[in-house]
DNA sequence: CCGGGTTAGTTACAATTGTAACTATAATCG
DNA sequence: CGATTATAGTTACAATTGTAACTAACCCGG
C-alpha cells in the first residue's frame, strides 16, 4: 500500500495558507488605502506614522520604523510627505543631532481624531463576522503565527 | 458618567487587525519569496501561475487571473517570464484566437514537483504553532473574513 | 457583411517600493 | 585627541507593481 516515491502531495492555491493570508490582507488593505486616500489624502505608511505618533509623540524615525514594521526609508518618505502637508513636525534631538524628534502638529492630531473612527468602524464591520469569543481566539492565533513566522525566518533558509 | 463627545477611542496599531494581517502576510510572503527566488528563480506571481496550471492545465490568462487573485497584467507578465524560461507554453485557442491556452512544459512541471514540498513544508512548520482543531478553525475564519471583506468592499465606500 | 461595442491580452507609462550609496553626527579605542 | 567604526536619516537608483492606452479578435444588430 505504499505510495510511489515520485508522488507529491497536491497543492491547491486556494487552500494554501500563505496565499490566503496574502489575498485577505490585500483585500483589506486596498479597501482602507482607498478610504484613507480619498478622505484624508493619506497613504498607508503615512497613516501608520500618524497612528504611532498620536500615541507616542517625540519618537525618532528609527523608533517609528520599529513600531510600524516599516523600514527606515519608508518612514523617511512618509514623514517627508507628512511634514510637507503640515501634519508632522521634525526637530532634532538636542543630545544627538542625528536623531529626529517627531511630533504631530495640531493638524496632524486632527487628522488622527478624524480617521480613527473610520478605521475602527471598518475593523468592527469586518469582525462582525465573528462572535466575540472567535474574535479573541483569532487575535491570539495571529499573535502566535506572527511569532512563529519570525522564528522560521527566511523559509527553510538553510535546512530542508 | 458620560464621555465627552470629543473623546475618541484609542487605536493602537499593534491591536489593529488590518495592520496585523498586513504584517503577518508580509513576513510570510517575504520568507517564501526569498526561497522561491533563490531555489527556483521564481517570483510569487510566477509561482502562483505554475501552481494553478499544474492543477488545471489549458487555462486562459483570464482564468488564471481569476484563480490567483491577480490582475490580467500581472498574469501577462508572469506568463511572459515563464515562457522565456521555458516553463510555460502559450498556444491560442482554436475557437477564439484571442484567448490563450496555457500549459506547463515538462520543465514547468518539474519545477512544480520540486517546489511543492518546500511550500507545504513551510506551511506545515508555520501551522505547527496551532493544534489541529485550531488549524481548521483558523482556516474557516479566514474564509469567513475574506467573504466579509469582499462584501464590505471599498471601506465604507459611501456610508459612515 | 459591416460598423459599434466587447473581450483577451500586451505594451507603455506612472507611482510605489526596495536596495544601495551617501552625508552628518556620534561613539570607541589606541 | 584623532583615526576608525557605527548609527540616523536622506538621496539616488533599480525593480516591482498599478493604471491606462492600445491591438487584435470576436459578437451582434441592422
Amino acid at each position: 500500500m505504499s505510495v510511489p516515491a515520485s508522488a507529491i502531495r497536491a497543492l491547491d492555491l486556494e487552500h494554501f495558507l500563505p496565499y490566503r493570508l496574502s489575498v485577505l490582507s490585500n483585500t483589506v488593505s486596498t479597501a482602507l488605502a482607498g478610504a484613507y486616500a480619498r478622505r484624508f489624502g493619506l497613504s498607508i505608511p503615512q497613516w501608520r506614522v500618524i497612528a504611532v505618533l498620536a500615541r507616542t509623540p517625540g519618537l525618532s524615525a528609527a523608533a517609528v520604523a520599529e513600531r510600524t514594521a516599516m523600514d527606515k526609508v519608508a518612514v523617511s518618505r512618509a514623514v517627508a510627505g507628512l511634514a510637507r502637508s503640515g501634519r508632522v513636525r521634525r526637530a532634532l534631538a538636542r543630545s544627538d543631532r542625528r536623531r529626529s524628534v517627531l511630533t504631530l502638529t495640531a493638524r496632524g492630531r486632527e487628522v488622527y481624531t478624524r480617521i480613527v473612527p473610520y478605521a475602527l468602524e471598518y475593523e468592527r464591520r469586518l469582525l462582525a463576522e465573528l462572535a466575540p469569543s472567535e474574535q479573541s481566539f483569532f487575535a491570539a492565533v495571529l499573535t502566535r503565527l506572527q511569532r512563529r513566522a519570525v522564528l522560521l525566518g527566511p523559509a527553510g533558509a538553510a535546512r530542508v
